[in-house]
Order: structure tokens, then C-alpha cells, then sequence
RNA sequence: GGUGUCGUGGCCGAGUGGCUAGGCAGUGGUCUGCAACACCAUCUACAGCGGUUCGAAUCCGCUCGACACCUCCA
């Protein structure tokens, strides 16, 4: 009997948070493929739990190219901040942190942009295709604006737009995606919007009226004011993917009512559903709580390269937090602690030593012990089944075994299937997953010349006292080292090192 | 209050009706002057109660617990 393997053929399924179940992907066009994620809203320093999100998207846009689509990756950068308090005063985010550090606006933007950047790049996340901004398409949204109030679905108050929610909710279905109704929402919302210019506690702006201290404001036909949130996605996924695109990202936070709202918005203005297949990356937790700034429950980037927080005993590679968070399905909840991130390491450490290894591997007649097409199978049936990195890397495991008893010379291994295997490592694991080696010396702080010089003569020095059965001197020149982060390592063939 | 997700071995974390994921730790072994490192082997868990079924971690119901969204959030 051969195991039939949920998704035996080589195509393609995502979960689709719409239909709430997977799916064959079908692209709009054959062999392309638009793609737009949420981006990040730049006003402070990114989170461990922001960068997650960009990371499983990063999977999913680098397993896409692997598969040979040309897609087109947008992912915004929201530099005009959001409404804080949807609702009453209105205050946009970025002008806020602004006044208080008595800085330019666009300074906090490209101060946080630039940080955004710089730690997703040490996450070796490819960067997409087109990253517009929110202020850059100001003029956009005015226009998307007209066009929705031209449509019906939006009105007029006191210089604000305002999205009709109910009105559009009569031809149209609010609520689809995150499975509300509007019913309900409406029967169960608790405070009474007193002062408020809309409708209904539903209705969401599209244009706000800037008070007079708002720093960032545009003229727009309706006031001096600034776009809302929502509209920003749905201008620019628009712009640069049409009027229907295949795939539409972001966290699962995101879901209700930030991506309800592009929904809406985009039938409302274009009369076609934006987004054929919906992806919701979750959350990570610390301490079982989300991640979040506004709670404080956070760890930066740094702080995990650096070791410099009492949540970590030791600083940790940016390819060890990528693994880690690969180990886990991108749409599960997944935690973050010391202990789990060090198994990761280790686990890590030991995938990346086998494939060091391979370069130096002989091929035999034939292969005995391991069935490598079957096993490069499994590695794609585990990514075309919703990206499965998590059941991708239980594989890897197992090929790691094979190549450790290719060493030991106690299985062989044809030409053939030894091409295949470098071929497949280096797809899934350095393309697909965007690992790299981080243990190896050509890391910044990394080894000379001179010193390598340097510990090769200790390496001598210490094998000649080992000879002369001066333990004390052989353990001494091994202790010291150690201490310095330099571990020799016995082998049958001799001494090695690897840098701690 | 509404909506939804989830509860898996010491820890992390896959899996959705029968075929013991995987990693880490632990244990046993190989290697070693002793170690460390490395490698090999091993450890049979699915919150509780009831139901459906020949068979349930997986489906259904209830109970308990956790989390998320409903306000800015990746």
C-alpha cells in the first residue's frame, strides 16, 4: 500500500480566510501573480510580532517564485498614521509621537521606515516588488472617495466622508470575511455615539476633518483633513493590482474591521470583490499574551540579536528566530520564550552542520537507505499544502539523519540522487525558507586570517601535550578558548573549531 | 455581552477518523586521556465527561480553561 498524501499532486492549496477553508489556487492570470500584504505603521521601532507576519509572507512569496509565478509583491507603508479614536477626536498616530519628540512628521517616518527596513533585511525577508506609501497617494484616495460617494455609499458630515455601512449592506454582504453580520453588530453595540458625526457606530471614515493642530493634513474637496485608514490598502492595492487581485495578506488583527472595510470599500468603488483568496498570518505571543505596543508586551529584533533583555539568557541569530518562527505553522498562535527559541538553535545548528557536510559527500552506485524522490515528494506536498514549513522541516530532519549516515559511510548514495538532494537543500532551505548559515565565519565578527592562523597552532600545540599526556596544558589551551567562544572539537580525523 | 480560534508527551510544536510528525530536554550507547561537541537508539501524548463509529487526538454535544477580534495593532 503507498500512503496517498493528502495532496498527492504538485498544485497548490491555500487556506482562504473568506471561504474559511483551502482551496486550489487558481491565479487570475496564468503564471502571474498579484499579491499585496499590510504593511507596518511607522511610529515606533517593529516588534518581534510585526516581523512575523512579514516573515510568513515571505515564505509564501518566496515558495510562489519557486514554483515559477512572477508575482508582483506590494506591501504599504502607512507613514500617514490612522485614526487613534475612530469616532471622536481623531488623531493621527504619527502626528502625535511628532509633537511630543517635537520632530517633523517625516522624520518619525523615515526614522522608523528606515529601522523597518534594516531588521527585516537581517531576517533575510526579500523586499517586495513595490512598497508605496499612504501620503504618496493622497491624491488617489480623494479620487476613490468621490467615486464611492458618487455610488451611493458614502456621505458628507461636518467636512468628514464617512462609509455608509447599513446603505451598502443592502445590496452587499458587511461582514463576509469575518463572519459578522451587521445585525448583530448593530444589536450588540454597547455605547451610544453621542457626538458623533456618523450614521451609524458602524459607518467608518474615509476622509477626516483635521482639527486645527493636526500636523498632517491635505486639502481635499470636503476639508483640510487626512484620508482614513482603510482607504490606503484598497487605493493601493488597486493602483498597482487592478481592480481584482489574487492574493491579499496581512496579520489576523487585521481581519476585522481593517480588511471588512477594504472589502466594502473596493466593491463599493469598483462593483467587484477586490480579493480572490484572503491569507491571515496569527499572532506571537509572549507570555500567552499578543504581542503589542500600546501594551508594552513586546521584544524587539535587537534585543534577540544583541541577547540584551531579561527575557533572554543569550543572544540569538536572526536565521535562529527565522527557523523558530518556521517551525510553526504561519496560522497558528504561536509563543515566544527563551527555552523555545534555544531548542530551535540547537535544532538549527544541527540541520545547518548536515548541510555543510554535503559538498564533501561521495556518490556511490546506488542509493541504499533513503528513497530521495520520495523525500523531495513529501517536501512539496508539505509546501503546496497551505505552506506547511513546519511539516517541510520534519523532513528536512529526516534527510539529515540519511546524509549523518552518508558520513559514517554506512548508507550510499547515487550521483543522481546526490545532485537531486544539494538541488532540493538548496531550494527548500535557503530559497524557500530564506535560512541562512549564521554559524559560518563569514559573519561580520568572523575569523581572520590571523587568528584562525592563531588557533590552528594552539590546535597543534595542544595535541602534541596531549601525546605527552600533559593533560593539564591540553585542557588548559581547550578550557581558555572555550571561554573565548572558540570549542574545539575531537574527531576521529583530528581538531576542529566552531566559533560560540 | 457578541463573534471566532484553540487546549497534544518534561518543553516547543505538526497532524483531522485506522498507518507512533519533527525539534529540544531526559535516558542508553558510539567516540574521547577525561570531557565537550557530534552521531545513533529510545521515550506512544492528545483538557474533562458523554455520544456517533468496527475503530476518535481527529466527528457531534456539554463542561472547564486559554487566547483573539468587536478601539489603534502584524
Amino acid at each position: 500500500m503507498t500512503p496517498v498524501p493528502l495532496y498527492s499532486s504538485q498544485e497548490l492549496h491555500i487556506y482562504n480566510s473568506l471561504k474559511g477553508e483551502k482551496e486550489v489556487f487558481t491565479p487570475i492570470t496564468e503564471g502571474y501573480i498579484g499579491m499585496y500584504v499590510c504593511g507596518p505603521t511607522v511610529y515606533s521601532n517593529v516588534h518581534l510580532g510585526n516581523c512575523r507576519t512579514f516573515i510568513s509572507f515571505d515564505l509564501v512569496f518566496r515558495y510562489l517564485k519557486h514554483l515559477g509565478y512572477k508575482v508582483r509583491y506590494v506591501r504599504n507603508i502607512t507613514d500617514a498614521g490612522h485614526l487613534e479614536n475612530d469616532g471622536d477626536i481623531g488623531e493621527d498616530k504619527v502626528a502625535k509621537k511628532a509633537r511630543l519628540e517635537q520632530l517633523e512628521p517625516m522624520e518619525i517616518v523615515q526614522r522608523y521606515t528606515v529601522d523597518f527596513h534594516n531588521i527585516l533585511s537581517q531576517f533575510n525577508t526579500i523586499p517586495p516588488s513595490i512598497e508605496p506609501t499612504a501620503t504618496g497617494h493622497i491624491i488617489e484616495q480623494i479620487e476613490i472617495i468621490k467615486t464611492i460617494i458618487e455610488n451611493g455609499f458614502a456621505y458628507v458630515t461636518n467636512g468628514s466622508v464617512y462609509f455608509d455601512v447599513k446603505k451598502f449592506n443592502e445590496t452587499h454582504n458587511y461582514g463576509k470575511l469575518s463572519g459578522r453580520n451587521l445585525e448583530d453588530m448593530i444589536a450588540n453595540t454597547r455605547e451610544l455615539a453621542a457626538q458623533s458625526d456618523k450614521k451609524n457606530p458602524q459607518d467608518f471614515a474615509l476622509w477626516k476633518k483635521a482639527d486645527p493642530e493636526h500636523i498632517m493634513r491635505w486639502p481635499s474637496p470636503w476639508s483640510d483633513g487626512f484620508p482614513g485608514w482603510h482607504l490606503e490598502c484598497t487605493v493601493m492595492s488597486t493602483k498597482y493590482l487592478g481592480e481584482e487581485f489574487d492574493i491579499h495578506g496581512g496579520g489576523m488583527d487585521l481581519k476585522f474591521p481593517h480588511h471588512e472595510c477594504e472589502i466594502a470599500q473596493g466593491e463599493a468603488a469598483c462593483g467587484k470583490t477586490p480579493v480572490n483568496y484572503w491569507m491571515h498570518a496569527n499572532m506571537l505571543t509572549l507570555n500567552g499574551k499578543k504581542m503589542s505596543k500600546s501594551t508594552g508586551n513586546t521584544i524587539e529584533p535587537v534585543e534577540i540579536f544583541t541577547g540584551d533583555t531579561d527575557k533572554l539568557n543569550k543572544a540569538f541569530a536572526p536565521s535562529v528566530a527565522r527557523f523558530f518562527m518556521l517551525q510553526a505553522h504561519y496560522r497558528s498562535i504561536l509563543d515566544f520564550s527563551n527555552n523555545a527559541l534555544e531548542a530551535s538553535e540547537k535544532g538549527f545548528n544541527r540541520l545547518m552542520e548536515a548541510i555543510k557536510a554535503l559538498p564533501q559527500l561521495t556518490a556511490s552506485n546506488e542509493t541504499k537507505g533513503f528513497d530521495i524522490p520520495a523525500w523531495r515528494q513529501l517536501c512539496y506536498d508539505a509546501m503546496n499544502d497551505d505552506f506547511n514549513s513546519p511539516i517541510l522541516i520534519a523532513h528536512l530532519f529526516d534527510v539529515v539523519k540519511f546524509i549523518n549516515t552518508l558520513k559514517e559511510g554506512k548508507a550510499t548514495i547515487s550521483t543522481s540522487d546526490l545532485t537531486l538532494l544539494q538541488k532540493t537543500i538548496n531550494d527548500l532551505v535557503f530559497d524557500v525558507l530564506g535560512l541562512t548559515d549564521s554559524t559560518s565565519a563569514n559573519s561580520g565578527d568572523g575569523m581572520t586570517d590571523k587568528l584562525s592562523g592563531t588557533v590552528e597552532l594552539l590546535i597543534k600545540l595542544r595535541a602534541e601535550a596531549r601525546i605527552n599526556k600533559d593533560f593539564a596544558t591540553s585542557d588548559k589551551i581547550r578550557d581558555e578558548l572555550l571561554a573565548l567562544g572558540i570549542q574545539l572539537k575531537d574527531g576521529r580525523d583530528g581538531t576542529g573549531y566552531t566559533l560560540n
